[in-house]
This record gives C-alpha cells, structure tokens and sequence, in this order.
DNA sequence: CCTACCGATCGGTAGG
DNA sequence: CCTACCGATCGGTAGG
C-alpha cells in the first residue's frame, strides 16, 4: 500500500511539472501564477504543496531534466569513434528531435533558466557551459585533422545550437512541410551551405 | 522654455527606456519591478508616471523600436537589385551589428514580446511574420533562379534567423575573438557550410 | 519630484 | 484535498 502511494504521488507530481511546463512555457516562469497552474490541474492552489515544494522547485525539475538528457546523448556521441561530420550531424539531428518531442521542457529550459535560485542557477550554467566546451572541442579535432573547413569553433558551435534551437518558432506554425524533409534541410544547410 | 521642457521630458522618458532595457534583460520583463528600475534611475518609483505611462508602454517602445529599424533595413536590401547571396549576406551581417550595437534592446524584443498587451501583440507578430516572408521570398526566388542550392525557403530562413539570434549569447562571453572574424565565419558557415 | 497610500495578487502555510 | 488566511510585493494614483 505504502508503494502504492508512492507510486500516486509521483505520478501526480509528474502530472503537475508537465503541465506547468506548457504553462511556462506559454506565458513565462514569472508571469504564471500558482493559482493558474492549479486551475489547470482542476485543484486549488493550496493542494499542489502537497506534491511539490515550491514553484521554483518546478522550475528546477525541468531544466535538470532537459539537461541531463543532453548530456547523456553527448556521451554517447563522444565515445562513438565517428568522424567530426557524423558526430555533428548526430547532434543535430538529436537537438531537433529533443526540440520536437519534448517542446514545452525544452523550450522553459531554454527562456527560464534565469529564474532559477541559487545554487541551481549555477550548476545549469556550469552544465552548460561543458556541455559546449565538448561541442567545441569535437569541432576543433575536425579542424585539426582536415575534416572540416577552417573555422573558428566556437563560432561553428554557437551558429549550430542556434540554428536548432530556432525550431522553437517552426513548432507553432505547422508549415505543409514534413519533419523530415525540414531535419535533413537543416542538417544540409549546416553541414554543406547555400552555395552550389 | 517649452520647447527646452519637452527636449528633457523626450531624454528622461529615453533614459529610463535605455535603462529599462538593460533590466528586462537581465531579469526579464515580468521579474523586473518598477521599484527596481526607479532605483537604478535613482528616483522613487512613483516619479517614473511623470515620464512614462506604464511599465507595458516601456515595453511596448522597446519591441516596436527594434521592429521599425528590421523592417527599414530590409526595404533597402529589397530595391538593392542585389542577387540572392549578396542580400543574404547583408541582411545576416546587419542583424550581427544590431545585436552586437543594440545587445539590449534586440533581446527584450526577441525573449519579451510574449508579455505585450494587445493589440500591440498582434500587431508585433503580424510584422515579424511580414519580415519573416520577405525574407523567405528572397531565398525562393534565388532557389528558383538557381543562385542557390534546392532548400525548402522556410527552413533556410529559420535557421539563419536563429544562427544570428544565437549571438546574444556570445555577447556574454567576450572570446578573445574579433568581431570581423566571428562575423566572417558565421557568414561564411550560413552561405558555404563546414564541408571542405 | 516626493510622501503616502490603494486594491490586487502573489507564493506559501496552518489546520483540519 | 479544501477553507481560510498571512505578509510581501506589485503597478499605479492622489495630492502637493
């Protein structure tokens, strides 16, 4: 029985963080209040403390959750023995499949990680931060071994995650135009230019 | 003497727009209060109503600022006479200079316009989905003249939108890397790719 | 430009 | 899970 209740209030706090991801995600961390997200729940205000311990916690759960699943994949594609370009297209690929299947996570990872209390904040920026010190390092190996063109890596990275990260606005259009046709024109259009 | 009182009201409302700016960016616009800003002034926060309407209209003159000044420069590169490559690299490298010149205000624009009241929400988004089809215009026709490789517009136009956006976070970091380079080479990534 | 203040709303708690 | 409520803070106004 006990497990049983474990198992409920799990589920229920999961159900909770989900939903408040859509929420932040729609009008920002800061301009939603717990009283919407309990109106979305269908419960009042008072009765989410029962599953969550703050707002900020929420917050918190969500962007540790985005960022570990980055750096799972990036651990994967590090010890992968692939070439620079196959490793880059990996990653891309995976940017924009976390973009489009975990939207509002992603998105609130992303725009709100700036609200976070210390120390959280900080631990994210630090994960960041290596995060993108890999991404830069496989670029300058490619660099090193002729692989890729000349660059300045950290410009190639920080045009990459940008790029990817962009899809944020594609997911609310719904263009006539199938996801894997607009995956492999980006990963083209990264990896090979707009020139002929 | 009007006219002297009207030239320093216009400096006061500009100074507390320009200082405004740098807030919301910095906290964002929901998380900055009108206490905060007044001290940063260096007034209480009741004297700013003497120079500014509302928080929302600081807001408001921010966003449709930057607008104007996108939508102006895309008029040039429009009656240039240009071909598709050339207005494709003007258009990347002035949206690097306005990040790099207008850091602040670029931002708020781009991470705060979800917090605008209408109408002025509706109408910031139906111009930025006006610049948006401009641009992807511009990329078809080149498609269609063969000046550039086959891509679907949209998606080429996303992500240089999103590359160039990208650079707020350089702005942060202050590499040891010139600004020509970073611009060269994020130029030459978006039109020419990392393939050799 | 300031003092004084307002009603609204916030995140969160007590107690059942 | 709810009712009832708290202190803090918010954007903004009145009046001088």
């Amino acid at each position: 029985m006990a497990k049983i209740k474990a198992f409920r209030n799990g589920t229920k706090k999961d159900a909770i963080t989900q939903k408040a991801a859509g929420l932040f995600r729609r009008k920002g961390f800061a301009s939603s209040s717990m009283r919407e997200l309990a109106d979305i729940i269908g419960v009042e205000a008072s009765s989410l403390y029962n599953h969550i311990g703050s707002k900020s916690e929420i917050l918190q759960t969500i962007c540790f959750k985005v960022a570990t699943e980055f750096n799972t994949h990036l651990q994967q594609v590090q010890g992968s023995g692939k070439d620079t370009l196959n490793k880059l297209e990996n990653l891309i690929r995976f940017h924009i499949h976390m973009m489009l299947d975990s939207y509002d996570e992603v998105f609130v990872a992303n725009h709100e990680w700036k609200q976070l209390p210390e120390p959280y904040l900080g631990n994210f920026l630090e994960q960041r931060k290596t995060y993108e010190n890999s991404l830069i390092e496989i670029v300058s190996i490619g660099v090193k071994k002729e692989e890729i063109k000349n660059i300045h890596p950290y410009v190639a990275v920080l045009t990459i995650l940008s790029a990817v990260r962009g899809l944020e606005f594609w997911h609310r259009q719904k263009k006539n135009l199938a996801v894997e046709a607009l995956e492999n024109d980006m990963v083209n259009h990264l990896l090979k230019g707009l020139t002929k």
